[in-house]
DNA sequence: CTTGACTCGGTACCATGGTATAGGGTGTAG
DNA sequence: CTACACCCTATACCATGGTACCGAGTCAAG
């Protein structure tokens, strides 16, 4: 309905940074609908609500290259939801085995506070001595590759 | 005990590459005990402890910057379990904000996933629309502000 | 017509966590 | 003595997700 509107204003109004719309231009992840004679792009009001899936799903933890696919899922008719069911039970799996990870680092820190009331020199302390193990722990580059 | 080894020997023990362990030297996260008269580095027992330690708090979510705070604390012999309590206290408070940002995001992608029955076309993928909403749905500056 | 806000494209830069490569020196076995 | 594996420093490069700056064009108000 609106006419459609100026980077600048798309910025404002979802509250990103004019760059960076500019950003996921590049990275084909939104486009504008048009361009004025001018050069200007415009933008109708599909970009605000594309542009919130974007924030919204890295908000969740996609990187903008699988935000990509998701897009592209919507795109594409012949694509199913089981597809995107798919897609989020991945992210899904290793979203809790993070935090699998962090509720056991939680757990030592608490721990590591409760035994040290007493005022016992540093290197004694039960939590640095418990991350010199050598556990692996976690296959978790899941970590800045996907959650971040 | 083992009289010292070789940036090779301790990037194969514990399973990193010796350019990495170069970058940790660069980032003051670990420094060989000794240098040859050709000026090889010479790593002893402790190296092994740190890099474990490294890589373990990595693998908890733990940023390089935060990493150096922690083995600080180890270093300064004058640092009392009360610091460390702090620390330990500080650090806690964080990997609990992060624990809540991921089950938030552990939450809403369930929910996703069972409203979601496969097989409707994409277009009313329930998953889909419900990124298209305006919901702020984290202060997840956790990852971008501050661990960034 | 000028001013100021906005936009354009292009390029550079930031942090984070590395990896790779070039052009050497070292150490040891045969 | 020659290979060959290993080490050195330095510098460049990669991906990810942006942000900043540049000189120049555009547009609306006064």
């Amino acid at each position: 309905m609106s006419a459609g509107v100026t980077i600048g204003r798309l910025a404002k109004t979802v509250g990103v940074n004019i760059q960076t719309i500019r950003y996921y231009e590049r990275r084909r992840l939104l486009n504008p609908s048009a361009r004025t004679p001018s050069g200007y792009r415009v933008y109708g009001d599909e970009a605000v609500q594309r542009l919130r899936f974007i924030k919204n799903a890295q908000a969740l933890g996609f990187t903008l290259e699988e935000i990509a696919g998701l897009l592209n899922l919507r795109v594409d008719a012949a694509a199913r939801c089981g597809d995107v069911q798919r897609r989020a039970q991945a992210k899904l799996a290793k979203v809790q085995a993070k935090l699998r990870d962090l509720e056991a680092m939680a757990r030592v820190l608490k721990n590591l506070i409760r035994s040290c009331k007493a005022g016992q020199p540093t290197d004694r302390c039960p939590i640095l001595k418990s991350l010199e193990k050598n556990e692996r722990r976690s296959r978790d580059d899941g970590n800045r590759k996907t959650a971040r």
